[in-house]
DNA sequence: ATGGGATATGTCGGATCTGACATAAGCTCA
DNA sequence: TGAGCTTATGTCAGATCCGACATATCCCAT
């Protein structure tokens, strides 16, 4: 019984059922590419509502400027772990960090979430 | 004008105002932490949602088994990124990572987002 | 009990990310 | 103009993460 579902499922093979279920490899990235450009966006934002310069902010993530500005512009060396943590640390709520993943990054007065 | 507020709150020195605006280094890894653990429990909900197998699983992410295993029980050594990622492989949206990272990871079935 | 599939844990070389530094480019104000 | 502040970009050594492999543990069916 229990098996009864995931045997049917793997006699499918690779794609499970019409309906794609998984992701390609490609289009995974770009999701993912999104996601973290809306953080960036949301740090900005974020820095920017309280009066800080990225210098004045590396010094509180124990970080540098030029990674504050890399974390910014999106560059590709800087991983969700580090924009996560470093809107964390500027006090961003776990909801707030759903909000700008799930892409409802601006509200109504165009702020980043 | 747009300096005032600037000013001001450098005035303040590290911490501005008398509500806490910014998590302190452990809080925020705390937080950081309870998020990779809600998306762990996702992954491993979601393969087993599709009755995969750890291996099964990391032949379709270009992983290992062992990975696989570790990202499920929150190994330290697993990244945020390759958390979401794989999830996306997996078919979930960016609503259903939202919802987990939120840390309304259970819904009234006991399923994670 | 025992054999086999599934999952967990330890380790390692190579890949990627990080903080730091240097330097360039943009802005604003005198 | 140019001094001073801010942000962007390139580079690098050290830290961390990744896939892979080996091995251990767990759980069922037989």
């Amino acid at each position: 019984m229990r098996k009864s579902r995931r045997e049917r499922l793997e006699r499918e093979g690779w794609v499970v059922g019409s309906v794609k279920e998984f992701l390609g490899l490609s289009e995974a990235d770009a999701v993912l590419i999104e996601m973290k450009l809306s953080l960036s966006r949301s740090l900005r934002e974020r820095r920017r509502r309280y009066g800080l310069s990225q210098i004045e902010l590396a010094r509180r993530l124990h970080s540098s400027q030029s990674r504050v500005a890399k974390m910014e512009t999106g560059d590709p060396s800087v991983s969700m772990d580090l924009l996560v943590s470093s809107l964390l640390l500027l006090g961003a709520t776990s909801s707030d960090l759903a909000k700008s993943i799930r892409g409802e990054g601006r509200n109504k007065n165009g702020r980043a979430a």
